[in-house]
DNA sequence: ATTATTTGACCCCG
DNA sequence: CGGGGTCAAATAAT
C-alpha cells in the first residue's frame, strides 16, 4: 500500500502550489522580457532567447503540473534501459509521451517502496554535458552515498540535508544522470526540509556540490538550464510539501574556478538567485542530535513555497 | 582545524 | 541472494 495513488487534498494543495509557483515564475521571466525589450538592444536577442527559453520552460512545468492529476506515484525511477526517447529540450512536444506514462503509472505500475516520507521527483536537464551543474536548490545537501544501480549506466548519488544531524532536518535526496540522456538527471526528493532552510532561507550554498556530475564523461558547451519535469507524490504522511519543486535547479558553475561568489551569472539560467545562508553551527559533528522538538513541524508549507516562489521570482529582476 | 566527499562495508527488504 | 540505501572511516578540500 504505497500510498500515493488517488490524489488527496494535500496533494492537490500541493500541486496548485507549485502550479502557482511556476505561473509566477512565468510572469517574472515576461516582465524581465518586457524590460529588456524597452531597453537598450544588445546582445543580439541573446537574453531574450534565454527568457524565452525560460518560459518555455516554465509553461512545459505549468501543463505536466496541471496534468498532475494523473500523477502520483512519482516513481519515475529511471526507465530501465537506455533507448528511451532524449527527451528534446524540454519541450511542449514530450507531453504526450508524460501523460502516458502517467497513466501507466496509474494504471497499475505502482512502485513499492518505501512509505514513511512525501517523495517527489523531477527532471533537470543540463544543456552540456560538462555543464553538470549540479541541480542545487536552495537548500543545502550533503552527499552521503553514490551507488552504481544495476542497470543504469550512472551511478546515483544520495544526499541529505546538511542539517539533518543539528536540526533534525529528515530530507534528502538522489541524483542520478538518466542513461538515455547524458543531460537529463533525475532528482527524487524524500521527506521535507524541517531545518532553518525550510523556514527562511531562499537560498543555497555550498558552490561545491559537483559531486554526482564527476562521473560523467567530459564533454564540451557551456550554458545550461531549466528543469524539466516535474512529478510527485506527496505520501500519506501529513503535510507533503515538496519544496523541491521550487528550486528549479539554479546552477552552479563548473566549479573549476574558485569562485566562492557564485555571482550568477545567470546568462540563460531561469534562476538565478544564490543568497548565502550558511548557518555554521555546531562542529565537527555530528551528532549533537538535538532532538529538538521543533522536528517535526511541517514547516516546508506550500503558503511558505508561495511566498517564497514570489519572493524570488519577483525579485529577480535584477540580474540583467 | 574543520567540514565535506569518497567509497567499501553493512543492513534491510523483496 | 541480490540490489538499493545508509553508515562511517579515510581522505580531500578550505
Amino acid at each position: 500500500m504505497e500510498g500515493g495513488s488517488s490524489s488527496s487534498s494535500s496533494d492537490r494543495y500541493a500541486e496548485r502550489c507549485a502550479l502557482a509557483a511556476e505561473l509566477a515564475r512565468v510572469l517574472d521571466t515576461v516582465r524581465q522580457l518586457e524590460a529588456h525589450m524597452g531597453g537598450p538592444a544588445d546582445d543580439g536577442g541573446e537574453r531574450c532567447r534565454a527568457l524565452v527559453s525560460s518560459m518555455r520552460s516554465s509553461v512545459d512545468r505549468s501543463i505536466r503540473i496541471a496534468m498532475s492529476c494523473c500523477v502520483v506515484t512519482g516513481a519515475p525511477e529511471s526507465p530501465p534501459s537506455a533507448d528511451g526517447s532524449p527527451r528534446s529540450g524540454g519541450g511542449l512536444d514530450d507531453h504526450a509521451a508524460d501523460v502516458s506514462r502517467c497513466r501507466a503509472a496509474n494504471a497499475g505500475g505502482q512502485s513499492k517502496k518505501r512509505k514513511t516520507l512525501p517523495r517527489w521527483s523531477t527532471q533537470v536537464r543540463v544543456n552540456s554535458v560538462q555543464d553538470v551543474t549540479p541541480l542545487e536548490d536552495r537548500f543545502s545537501w550533503r552527499k552521503y552515498g553514490q551507488k552504481d544501480i544495476l542497470g543504469a549506466k550512472y551511478p546515483r548519488a544520495y544526499f541529505r540535508c546538511t542539517h539533518r544531524h543539528t536540526q533534525s532536518c529528515s530530507a534528502s535526496k538522489q541524483v542520478q544522470r538518466t542513461d538515455g540522456d547524458p543531460l537529463l538527471f533525475d532528482v527524487v526528493y524524500h521527506g521535507n526540509h524541517t531545518c532553518a532552510q525550510a523556514t527562511h532561507c531562499s537560498t543555497i550554498q555550498s558552490p561545491r556540490l559537483a559531486e554526482i556530475w564527476q562521473t560523467q564523461p567530459a564533454g564540451q558547451g557551456q550554458e545550461q538550464s531549466s528543469v524539466c519535469a516535474v512529478g510527485f507524490n506527496g505520501t500519506e504522511e501529513g503535510a507533503p510539501a515538496p519544496q523541491g519543486l521550487l528550486e528549479p535547479a539554479p546552477l552552479s558553475f563548473p566549479s573549476n574556478k574558485p569562485e566562492p561568489a557564485v555571482v550568477a551569472h545567470a546568462a540563460s539560467n531561469d534562476f538565478p538567485e544564490w543568497t548565502e545562508c550558511h548557518v555554521s553551527g555546531a562542529k565537527n559533528v555530528p551528532d549533537v542530535e538535538l532532538t529538538s522538538s521543533t522536528a517535526n513541524s511541517p514547516i516546508g508549507d506550500m503558503e511558505f513555497m508561495l511566498q517564497l516562489a514570489e519572493a524570488d521570482f519577483l525579485d529577480n529582476s535584477r540580474y540583467f
